[in-house]
DNA sequence: AATCTATTTTAGCCTAGGTTAACTTATAGA
DNA sequence: TCTATAAGTTAACCTAGGCTAAAATAGATT
């Protein structure tokens, strides 16, 4: 399926001969962006790297919440993988944020604002593990995938997963 | 599909009555790998996240050796929507790891080992790409998303990606 | 009540990736 | 050839996210 240029939208009019095959083609197909948007791309992806790490701290204390009943900081670094001091310091940047809520030496508690990143965050997450479960992938590589994947899927990209697990769940069915 | 505690493979041996229902049953689902498991997870991400740059550069680089026949800083920087001196000192990184080579003040070049990770990256990008405009992800959204998704997917789920991608593109034959 | 232990925080260190401002080098044109 | 301008580098700064080691606190036990 080679796409036409129309369809790939940003290629903007085209000049020379519309009707010539592959060669021309093949290498338009491969042109980048032009730089605006592809800076724009580049900095969508450093814009979510800014978030990715609250996010996934929110997720993580939300879940504690509601299965565990509290959620302390030794268990969050055993389930991040990283020492007790670094979650020290980023659950420090969290409240700074307003996203969470606690006095020291005690556990922590999500701010509205927290529980609706959190919120959003677990949606995210479970539709992108559901998708690519949905895809054939296996549960354990898709866990790793969706982890890395779910700050980077735009709604419009989840959208499209969640009608495609649905369509998929209805086939199993 | 509510997946069977022996497919999600990481809950281990089912203690309690294995044939109830509902309320057990999804809130089983909702849990959480186990400490150790997770943070192998999270640890694949924090991983992703130190090769990414590097191999966005390689890829653009790689590129623009192709379509323009040289790599230049300023070039770069104004892709990726950064400024010069932040071209500078990654570039100088790249070297130190062996990617990229130049003389100072010319222009750049890459090593065998830059060239190999290039091809790789280029590789992934254009599966998830052709994946995502297979799926009906718009092209502009599709080239976001690819270019946040591919530091994050597997080989396996590469693997899903681009046989669906060949499926779609058969089947608009 | 005193103390021991587990938990949390703090301090000091590191790297990566971004910035601006000032400096150096390359190169094209008068 | 000289010089203006464009391109690349360096210096000094910032934040985020890791680390270890040491200090502080809470809670349980005797």
């Amino acid at each position: 399926m080679l796409l036409r240029y129309e369809e790939i939208g940003y290629i903007g009019a085209m000049t020379n001969s519309p009707n010539d095959v592959t060669p021309d083609r093949l290498c338009k197909a491969d042109a980048l962006p032009p730089s605006d948007q592809h800076a724009q791309q580049y900095a969508a992806v450093r814009n979510a790297h800014e978030t990715e790490l609250l996010e996934d701290y929110v997720e993580l204390i939300a879940h504690m919440l509601k299965h565990q009943g509290e959620a302390r900081s030794t268990d969050i670094a055993a389930r991040m993988g990283v020492s007790q001091a670094t979650v020290s310091k980023t659950v420090a940047r969290l409240k700074s944020l307003g996203l969470v809520s606690s006095k020291p030496y005690r556990s922590l508690f999500l701010t509205e604002k927290g529980e609706a990143m959190a919120a959003m965050a677990h949606e995210r997450h479970a539709i992108v593990l559901q998708f690519l479960r949905a895809l054939g992938v296996s549960d354990r590589t898709a866990r790793i995938d969706a982890e890395g994947m779910e700050h980077h899927v735009s709604q419009e990209t989840l959208d499209v997963m969640q009608r495609f697990a649905r369509e998929q769940e209805r086939r199993d069915a």
